[in-house]
DNA sequence: CTGTTAGCGCTTTCAA
DNA sequence: TTGAAAGCGCTAACAG
């Protein structure tokens, strides 16, 4: 085992810029050109340093970098959960757009709590990111103190709003649900249940349904995260309630799985006795047997939407749109 | 819209420890003493220093202070995906671990390339962080060159080895793949095929498995991130190539479940005409019908004790283990 | 309990 | 094309 563990032996001294110039003869300054643009340094000067780099191993401290430039490069991510595939893959499009522009990422989970998230906002905006990505509309007030007090380009995603706090990219979720309501009574379905998880936008797109769908939508709302198991219980429970025939909508596919295994082990045809949609569409679900009718979203623009977007404010660019609506669309398949 | 952008109007002067102190009429020091240790300064001095903070909104400089102290309190971490709830859950109950010693975790996607690994590294070292976290055990030499010279806690997961960079947190994965070999004969299986996605400890599991088992066993072999979509294909390809009855070992739950269903599709039994067993356990595993013979590894108690191993490091305890062995299980449910 | 003095390792500005 | 000087906003000694 290499011993990598800090404090043992001689205090390891970190190389410096000075170091490499005293190695390459050129001044700190000399060297710190050549890193930030080779073109003002001549070639020859350049290939020095470039040689002392390499043979001392040196590694710019960003550190400094950002206190004396007052630019960090670094990108504040803050999400629900990091397992959630929904906001793990909207995170990945979005720092892949961001490290490309030369943005590394600090990422934080806030687990669904505006006062968490505040807690978490309050430790991230003290490295001082170049900009902030938030899941969702609703922030605490304190949180959206501390965002005008750093001056940063803010964006949220996942949602809608008229007044975003810089730039929104989403799209409705009241929206989505009454579509799925029509797209259900255009089935010709009578009666209809749902299925949700215990998160606010969830709950948006349950509401929406259940109103716009009209008649008593039976209900049940689960605690925690969107899990097979949830779906199967989900099902259930709706069977309990005396849900015999009807549409079962899911806020996620993860759930809309779990009610298509509770309905096959019980002997219940899809979408014969009941008819199924999710939410995501998430690579699984046109795999599903019968595969799974659901609402897609198209995370992958929207992560990369908001990267362009960051970018654009922070290179000073005006940003074209403030709201990016990127919309959903109903993929029928064939279990509704 | 409220506008946060940066460069417009006058240069939004960002409060400092000074201005702080001047309000509050202590010096710069004792404000910062009041936030590292309100003990070493007196009550009253205290309040005035709190109310001051709480009027402009301060919010303290973490990159002057990590550059002053030289302790960054950032810890790095490098994984093949994020959009892998392998890692994902990984990276959950490692960062609240670290979070709770009071770090923030840098975050960045390697994509199984030792190549983009050590590039990314780079990036990450230049923050200077206080420890990091790699995924895997295999790295290039320029990487750990780096690391070297770096002189910080690393913490390697997910995988096990006798000479570990500084600690190691996983198991072994040719273990895993001979002990399902041993519980597939055990079974009384004569025929086998593998189907994994392409990655390396999957090939490693995929090799011991049919080096123990015997005879020959079919292989297919995925490229890309292993989905349910690939399971299926990984069955009919299983299939075309002679595969009649017997045991289907696959690299993840993910492929085992595409199994399933295009058993279920073709009229197959489970486990009557062929026998899955998947690998990961996870949440869905238990509720699909049948329910999923899997391996579990506790993927928890690999990201705690992965944090308690670089805390532990970092308040200079010494390390009990330096390879910590979280071992695995087969889970026998319905499907082998 | 509080203040003074030195940096941390860079970028920026101004000169040469 | 290069260098000198002046910070960036903090922490770490050392005094008092």
């Amino acid at each position: 085992m290499t011993d990598l563990s800090p404090p043992s032996g001689a205090p390891r001294r970190r190389v410096t810029m000075s170091a490499v110039g005293r190695m390459a003869g050129v001044s700190q300054v000399t060297v710190s050109r050549a890193l930030s643009d080779p073109s003002k340094v001549s070639p020859d000067t350049l290939a020095r340093i470039r040689r002392a780099i390499e043979a001392t191993g040196f590694v710019p401290n960003a550190l400094a970098g950002a206190l004396a430039s007052s630019r960090s490069r670094l990108v504040s991510a803050l999400v629900p959960s990091i397992t959630n595939i929904v906001y793990a893959s909207l995170l990945q499009t979005f720092s892949t757009g961001m490290r490309e522009a030369g943005y590394q990422m600090l990422i934080s989970e806030t687990g669904f709590d505006p006062a968490e998230e505040e807690r978490v906002a309050a430790t991230h905006l003290s490295r001082r990111p170049d900009a902030m990505l938030l899941t969702g509309i609703h922030h605490s007030t304190g949180m959206r103190r501390m965002l005008l007090g750093a001056g940063i380009p803010v964006v949220e995603v996942w949602d809608l709003t008229d007044s975003p706090l810089d730039v929104c990219v989403g799209f409705s979720h009241a929206e989505a649900g009454r579509a799925v309501a029509a797209f259900a009574r255009g089935a010709g379905h009578e009666r209809a249940g749902v299925v949700s998880a215990g998160d606010a936008r969830a709950g948006r797109r349950r509401d929406a349904f259940a109103d716009a769908f009209g008649g008593d939508v039976l209900r049940v709302d689960l605690t925690g995260p969107a899990t097979l198991a949830g779906g199967r219980d989900g099902l259930a429970r709706l069977l309990d309630q005396g849900f015999a025939r009807g549409v079962v909508f899911c806020s996620s596919d993860a759930l809309a799985q779990g009610v298509l295994v509770e309905a096959a082990s019980r002997g219940l045809s899809v979408p014969g006795d009941i008819a199924v949609v999710g939410f995501g569409d998430q690579a699984f679900a046109a795999h599903l047997d019968p595969p799974l009718t659901t609402v897609r979203v198209d995370r992958e623009a929207l992560g990369a939407a908001a990267a362009d977007a960051v970018t654009a404010r922070l290179s000073g660019d005006p940003v074209p749109r403030a709201i990016i609506d990127v919309g959903f669309r109903i993929v029928r398949r064939a279990t509704a």
